[in-house]
DNA sequence: CCCTCCTTGTC
DNA sequence: ACAAGGAGG
């Protein structure tokens, strides 16, 4: 029916036709591609789900529920401006952009920038493909206020620290985009000889769990921006004061809207200025901090595209190269129980919950529970990443390798390796009353405040008379205090010592690089080669230690040992009314059958395995209406009521399939650009990597556009 | 007014 | 653990 309509009314030979490529930009308002598509005539606005593209970085399950739904309301929204969203399925994003380009006739492209190392490879290659195939480019920032390259010190080199990184922001000479309107009309381009694509993102197993996701958050740039109104004239005034309480209730929950592009950052910085500047005329001081505070937390989202543009490896690799000589523990028993939440220290089990039933976290509590795995459990940081990746909806490349750096030690200011963050004392500051614990834990409710933060240390007749039993219904501390610092100090010495030796052996011009192992330990050789017997000592639960970064455990190293487990811990769950923990079995197994046949299957479950968190702004982001999954009052008698109430959400989302096991079995193998990482490991003194080489991706940008040219006259468009 | 001790926050 | 800022001498 639009055919006709379409070539008589849009594609009169004096407009041109665009495509729109919406990728982490799923909104109409301040969107500058579409902008720009929209002014250059006709616009055919497209997705393209391209999930394998991603390797190790493929979507978990809430994420993808997330942006189906975000999807389905751009589509909404471009519907009433006057054409739909083009959906289409792919292996190889760039051949179906020239597709998609060629059946439409269209003469350009229009994108906005991603900052991901993945995104900035392919979007270089496909630039110059369909440049050479004379279509016109041009993409956008849509993303942060500044560019990357925008941002530079008095010697105009990239910053290495936040905190001047951020001064500069605030203070450059000309201001952050003006936020563009939506545009008032779309005519669209003619995509009858180019039809959509059904897409999938979930898969029968995953529907109850999305269900329930459904009922706590709302996405779509519509909700986003009401609930940034929402946040802005609510709870942002008493944002100093309230931001490290552990419940949501103060934050803005933003920062799946934001990862998603839903929100224009522009926007949010413009309105919490005024905001600010209201609020500084009327003297009030601590709504004026508010803000400041605020917009910290964007500055930490601004700051982790920062990193990664300049830094593409981070996500898989310390920017320090010491971490690489820690002695993780490699020890699944540790790691299910941080995941289940049953490490027997209150906050941090309740975030585990928390995390696992909503998919959201609030930023300080991530912390809490991402420093106790590295630095208590000294599990491999990219583990905890990945369970992240796989269960935040707010998961974001950027913000959880900065995250995860940070707590790792592995940047210049972030925290130092060996300071453990005690969970007690994070407890009663951000949760001081215990109502967090006892929401998430009902097993604890009825404890004291007094104790409710180290029920290890309380009375048996307290412990009695609220029905706590150590060991039992909730589980004595995992590793105890005392015992994890040292553990801790011991790694770290251990660890500075590797290094230093590996520093000499470099110096003496022995060794090529880091990449090479051979250089460490001979037990770390022999435990490389001998899973068998690893397997076996793991089983018994005894630790072993190994260095260099390890990938997340291998399918098949995890599978047969978990059915065991699993009986146990579903007697101890069937016979308290506690909140769902994760169990793998189930995906495990099915994905296991998957991963033996198809390939290429539109459900959204194949190689699921990847780095990742999302600290940005776990503060800033987040703001939805009602965000909690149960709302049944957690008053401390009935929560466990409350949670059978919220019903928890129980898949783990998917393992790697076997066309991605390999690369989890060996340390740095894999990871889909390792080629021009390995060629650029350096070792780089402590606490310097501010001399760095710039990477591949980097200058390739820098030399095939000019650094600062490129973009920006791509802006210049219209 | 300055010095010191205590409190507070750390991307 | 440590630095910065505030209170108090």
């Amino acid at each position: 029916m639009s055919r006709m309509h379409d070539s008589g009314g849009s594609c009169s030979s004096n407009q041109s036709i665009s495509i729109v490529w919406f990728r982490r930009d799923l909104r109409v308002e301040d969107n500058p591609a579409l902008a720009a598509g929209v002014r250059a005539g006709a616009v055919v606005a497209v997705y393209i789900w391209a999930p394998e593209e991603e390797g190790p970085f493929y979507p978990g399950r809430v994420s993808r529920w997330w942006l189906s739904q975000s999807l389905h309301h751009l589509d909404s929204s471009l519907r009433r401006l006057g054409t739909s969203l083009l959906t289409k399925r792919s292996l190889d994003t760039a051949s179906t952009l020239l597709e998609v380009v060629q059946s439409t006739a269209a003469s350009n492209l229009f994108f906005n920038h991603l900052y991901d190392p993945l995104s900035l490879v392919r979007d270089h290659q496909m630039k110059e493909l369909l440049t050479s195939q004379g279509v016109t480019v041009h993409s956008f920032n849509a993303d942060l206020l500044y560019e990357p390259w925008e941002v530079n010190d008095e010697n105009g080199q990239p910053f290495t620290t936040f905190v001047p990184f951020w001064n500069r922001c605030l203070s450059m000479h000309y201001d952050p985009a003006t936020p563009l309107l939506p545009p008032k009309r779309i005519i669209p381009g003619d995509t009858s000889r180019c039809p959509s694509d059904i897409l999938i993102f979930e898969d029968e197993s995953e529907k109850g769990s999305n269900a329930l996701l459904a009922r706590a958050w709302s996405p779509g740039w519509r909700n986003a921006d009401k609930s940034l109104t929402a946040f802005v004239n609510g709870p942002l005034i008493e944002y100093s004061a309230n931001r490290r309480k552990a419940d949501s209730a103060s934050t803005s929950l933003l920062s799946p809207h934001l990862h998603f592009g839903e929100l224009s950052v522009r926007k949010v910085f413009q309105l919490v200025r005024m905001k600010q500047l209201v609020w500084a005329n009327e003297g009030n001081k601590s709504g004026e901090e508010s803000c400041d505070l605020f917009l910290k937390s964007l500055g930490l989202r601004e700051y982790s595209r920062y990193l990664c543009f300049n830094h593409p490896y981070s996500h898989e690799r310390p920017l320090l190269a010491h971490l690489r000589f820690f002695p993780w523990v490699i020890d699944e028993g540790y790691f299910k129980a941080w995941r289940q939440g049953r490490t027997g220290y209150p906050l941090v089990d309740a975030g585990m919950r928390e995390l696992w039933a909503t998919g959201w976290l609030h930023d300080r509590i991530r912390v809490v529970v991402a420093s106790f795995f590295v630095k208590v459990l000294q599990l491999p940081w990219r583990w905890g990443m990945k369970y992240f990746w796989d269960t935040l909806l707010d998961a974001d490349l950027e913000s959880d390798a900065l995250g995860w750096q940070y707590i790792s030690g592995t940047l210049p200011d972030g925290r130092e390796l060996d300071r453990i963050d005690n969970p007690q004392l994070e407890g009663y500051r951000c949760d001081p009353n215990g109502e967090y614990v006892r929401r998430w834990l009902p097993e604890l409710a009825r404890l004291p405040t007094q104790w409710i933060h180290h029920p290890w240390d309380a009375p048996e007749p307290v412990l009695q008379a609220a029905g706590v039993e150590l060991g039992s219904n909730y589980p004595l501390p995992i590793v105890e205090m005392d015992a994890a610092k040292a553990r801790l100090q011991d790694a770290v010495a251990e660890m500075w010592q590797l290094e230093a030796a590996s520093r000499a052996a470099l110096e003496n011009g022995t060794e090529e690089g880091l990449g090479d192992s051979s250089e460490l330990p001979q037990i770390d050789r022999s435990l490389e080669a001998d899973m068998e017997v690893e397997h076996e000592q793991l089983t018994n639960n005894i630790s072993v230690r190994r260095h260099q970064d390890q990938m997340v455990p291998s399918l098949t190293s995890s599978l047969v040992r978990v059915e065991e487990e699993e009986a146990s811990v579903a007697s101890v769950r069937a016979s308290d009314s506690r909140a769902e923990v994760p169990s793998p079995t189930d995906y495990e197994l099915q994905s296991h059958r998957e991963a033996t046949g198809q390939a290429a299957r539109h459900t959204a479950d194949a190689d699921a395995d990847a780095d990742a968190v999302a600290f940005r702004g776990a503060n800033v982001t987040q703001q939805l209406s009602p965000v909690r999954l149960d709302h049944a009052e957690h008053s401390a008698g009935q929560s466990s009521g409350s949670l059978r109430e919220s019903g928890v959400v129980p898949v783990w989302s998917p393992p790697p399939t076997s066309s991605c096991s390999g690369l989890f079995v060996n340390d740095d193998a894999g990871i889909t650009n390792s080629g021009y990482l390995d060629r650029h490991l350096h070792s780089r003194r402590r606490m310097n990597w501010g001399q760095l080489p710039q990477t591949t991706m980097y200058l390739a940008f820098t030399t095939s556009y000019g650094r600062t040219r490129s973009w920006e006259m791509d802006n210049a468009i219209g």
